[in-house]
RNA sequence: GCGGGUGUGGUGGAAUGGCAGACACAACAGACUUAAAAUCUGUCGGUCUCACGGCCGUGCCGGUUCGAGUCCGGCCACCCGCACCA
């Protein structure tokens, strides 16, 4: 064995071999238990950071690890290669976006490589391929033949730093998820999903994802936003008009004293009509709708509203009460327009308070009953129904109920359930997306193209400064086509897709990467999905995630899978911070993962980055801490390098009931490292405490060879070989490298995982801890396994034991075996 | 406001209710060396003590328990998500 590290020579020299050997490589096998281990695949922009590189380890450790227990496993890597930044590129350098992708793809890939992550290549998708979005484009028309894909007006967030829309989950506070910049409302026609249609099911199904943090159920918990209560109407007599309204409070229909809709509400022009508050009220509807969506919704922004002139009638108890339109009402939720309890509604009582609406209280608290002339706020806690006609006495919660009820039998109002979900808006104006396949046609409307004529190209020539509308639209060869259904002359759509489109199905895709006639073969996906293990970014924990759940619903229906979720476990990794921030550059603290590979190699980069932290906490870097990954290594080298010639020509097997006391410690260090590491691993993902107790053993090798006077070489080839395949999986290249240079047959990474043997763990004696009511006063060492009955005896009787109880009761004694003893005395 | 999370040495972090601080980083000391680097070994929470040893210590206050970093209740601080959703 050669005596000297030096990761430069073997990390390359091992990616070849893998890559040459198809190492990683993988086919369907029905002998073996499959196993999907996916990282998020990366939006090429260029160049690896450490965030990516702490994903791809992660990934990589549990690829390698189970695959060496048994497993087919099934490891990919692609590419979310359409959006933005390829454009701007475009735009900026005078660089096609597909030449700007494909080279940033070629480069990161290389890295990757450099990393040696075990990945299939052969599987390798890039979204932005005409063949990967031909089955997008296809996915797409599923939808809209399921009726799940639709074209409507609307009032959309609109980012005009990127020139496109945007779905409200890729609003961030008001600003664009990408660039940051204020997001303002816009009245276009756009093609949106009906991610609303399984608002329940994805609400539902979160009780099947026991493997996903509780933090992202809980996020998407709160998207999806469920709320029971009741629609009903409110009659303008004056118009012959109802306005229905929802809410979850209809216990306190009786306490409403206006009703108020929306801006956008399309009653407002009707009912202000002739009246002297009309031109008051437009002008106001036109200043709150040019608002941007931060400035109408923050909860800080004060309620303003405007008296319509009209009247509705209350149907619970026909009392007429005046028509508003407020700002604090919005038009896509329930109705759009709500009525108004100021006594019992926090919103209401302010609104109520600024304009001197009258409050009414219908829900009372006997014991010390409230009144509004007392009262600083409305009351929303439970009570006794007052002022409500037939209703009052019952609590308010059966009162809910039987309103209900009573909305139903009379036929004014029912119990309906709504969700904050919206529909998932995916148009977009720009042109490097999967163009959306559909003709429009004078005669015929909308017609999908047909799946035959699939993928509808990107054209390459067109002009990427367009402004508002997509770059496609100034193409005149791609806009103008015959309708597919009457073949008169029609114009193709110009938006193309959300890219998170692209990003919903690829881990479907992934297992069946070339199939030219399906998006993929249903057999396959079926033996290889749902996705054991998905690893990445908590900034996912709506977007992606939500969207690709979506997917697999509505492909599930369509018989294409049959999983009801993509992704079984979920292990969100934590940031990668320096200097108390997340690297960037505009802070200025970017390391650079290529030249951390370069410096010291893959397997220590990997390493420090699995060591420094549990993935899901975030990772603090230290130059220093990736020294101490690359001295460990260089150590472990050295001390295997020291017992290599022993190693080399040891015999397979031995007496363990022959080894010296020094023999046997380091034999029961080995097992029970293995028990560790594996339990680690397997179980919880803490690669950093793994690492640890391969660590220690490594410190125990050193031990047993400061105290052996000899060597015993089949312990020593044991305690090697198991030591490198503990190692395999966190660093590959350095445990492939000695595995060879000890003369063992194959790769390392086709071992099979090592065993602990139980009995190798346990020692003859153990250190026991006397404490008296609760510290700790002494220590004996007795033989393990000792009984409580006999613990307790012989801890009483050591001499300190007995000096410090001198005097006192003993009230109780406790005896853990193999643990402790505490003694309580007074 | 609602929901979720985090809080442990100089630092990253470790502890199925059972010796708090494993393993590292930094620091200090020793060995090797002409010397340095590298390497190997050792010390390393605070405090009192020449020492043996004692006391204190896991954000704060209380509780459960023979025993609490860990469980329960109440606070505080920070982080994340949602937030006029009727």
């Amino acid at each position: 064995m050669n005596e000297k590290y030096v990761p430069r020579e073997i990390e390359p020299k091992w990616q070849k071999i893998w890559a040459d050997s198809g190492a990683f490589h993988t086919e369907v096998d029905r002998t073996k238990p499959e196993y999907y281990v996916l990282e998020m695949f990366p939006y090429p922009s260029g160049a690896l950071h450490m965030g990516h590189v702490r994903n791809y380890s992660i990934g990589d450790v549990v690829a390698r690890f189970q695959k060496m227990r048994g497993y087919n496993v099934l490891h990919p890597m692609g590419w979310d290669a359409f959006g933005m930044p390829a454009e701007n590129a475009a735009i900026k350098n005078k660089v096609h976006p597909a030449e700007w992708t494909w080279s940033n793809i070629a480069n990161m890939r290389r890295q990757q490589q450099e990393l040696g992550l075990s990945y299939d290549w052969d599987r390798e998708v890039a979204t932005c391929h005409p063949e990967y979005y031909r089955w997008t484009q296809w996915l797409f028309l599923l939808f809209f033949e399921r009726g799940l894909a639709y074209k409507k007006k609307a009032a959309v967030n609109w980012c005009d730093e990127c020139n496109t829309v945007l779905a409200n989950e890729q609003v961030i506070d008001g600003n664009c998820w990408r660039c940051n910049s204020v997001v303002v409302k816009k009245e276009l026609e756009q093609w949106f999903l009906k991610i609303t249609d399984y608002a329940d099911r994805l609400l539902k199904d979160l009780d099947l994802l026991g493997g996903w943090p509780e933090r992202v159920r809980t996020m998407q918990e709160n998207w999806i936003g469920r709320s029971e209560g009741a629609e009903f109407s409110f009659d303008v007599p004056e118009l012959g008009e109802k306005i229905p309204v929802y809410t979850t409070r209809q216990d306190t229909s009786f306490g409403v004293t206006y009703v108020v809709l929306a801006p956008e509400h399309p009653l407002v022009e009707k009912l202000i009509e002739g009246k002297s508050e009309a031109a008051a009220v437009r002008a106001f509807v036109e200043r709150v709708r040019n608002l941007s969506e931060i400035n109408r919704t923050a909860t800080d922004v004060e309620k303003e509203g405007m008296f319509t002139g009209a009247y509705a009638v209350n149907p619970f108890n026909g009392e007429q009460v005046p028509i508003w339109v407020a700002n604090y009402v919005l038009f896509e939720y329930g109705t759009g327009a709500v009525m108004g309890v100021p006594a019992h509604d926090e919103r209401d009582w302010a609104f109520a308070t600024k304009y001197g609406l009258e409050k009414r209280l219908v829900v009372q608290t006997p014991a010390t009953p409230l009144t509004i002339a007392t009262m600083d706020g409305a009351y929303d806690g439970t009570g006794v129904m007052v002022n409500s006609g037939q209703f009052d006495g019952l609590d308010n919660e059966t009162a809910k109920g039987k309103m209900a009820d009573w909305l139903e039998t009379q036929g004014v109002g029912r119990r309906r359930v709504t969700y904050r979900l919206r529909d998932w808006l995916i148009s977009r104006q720009r042109y490097w997306g999967a163009p959306i396949p559909i003709i429009y046609c004078d005669d015929c409307g909308a017609v999908a193209v047909p799946k035959e004529e699939l993928p509808v190209r990107l054209p390459e020539n067109v002009r990427f400064d367009a402004g508002s509308v997509s770059p496609l639209a100034s193409a005149g060869d791609f806009i103008n086509c015959q309708c597919p259904k009457c073949g008169k002359p029609a114009r193709r759509e110009t938006d193309t897709m959300d890219t998170f489109i692209c990003s919903s199905w690829y881990y479907f895709r992934y297992t069946d990467p070339r199939n030219a006639k399906a998006p993929w073969d249903v057999n396959k996906c079926n033996y290889w999905t749902p996705v054991d293990q998905y690893i990445g970014g908590i900034e996912h924990a709506i977007l992606h995630l939500l969207y690709s759940r979506f997917f697999t619903k509505v492909l599930k229906d369509a018989g294409l899978v049959d999983t009801d979720e993509p992704f079984k476990n979920l292990l969100t990794q934590g940031m990668v911070i320096k200097d108390g921030a997340k690297m960037s550059k505009s802070k200025g603290n970017i390391v650079s993962p290529e030249e951390i590979v370069k410096k010291y190699g893959a397997d220590t980069a990997r390493l420090f980055i699995l060591f420094a932290s549990p993935p899901e906490r975030d990772l603090e870097w230290s130059d220093q801490g990736v020294e101490g990954a690359a001295r460990f290594l260089g150590r472990l080298w050295r001390i295997v390098h020291h017992f290599a010639d022993a190693v080399v020509g040891a015999p397979a097997t031995y007496d363990a009931a022959s080894l010296d006391a020094n023999e046997k410690e380091l034999r029961r260090a080995l097992h029970a490292t293995i028990r560790k590491v594996t339990d680690d691993v397997a179980d919880r993902f803490n690669f950093n405490t793994a690492i640890s107790s391969i660590m220690e053993l490594v410190n125990a090798m050193h031990a047993y060879r400061d105290a052996a006077a000899t060597v015993h070489p089949a312990l020593l080839r044991e305690t090697v070989e198991a030591l490198l395949r503990l190692l395999a999986p966190f660093a590959p290249h350095i445990a492939e490298e000695i595995w060879q240079q000890l003369e063992r047959s194959g790769s390392i990474h086709q071992q099979a995982w090592p065993k602990w043997d139980a009995e190798a763990i346990k020692t003859d004696s153990v250190e026991i801890v006397v404490q008296i009511n609760g510290k700790v006063r002494d220590k004996l060492t007795v033989p393990s396994e000792l009984s409580s009955a006999e613990l307790e005896k012989v801890a009483l009787q050591q001499e300190k034991v007995q000096q410090l109880v001198e005097g006192k009761t003993v009230v109780k004694v406790i005896a853990v075996p193999n643990k402790l003893v505490n003694i309580v005395v007074k």
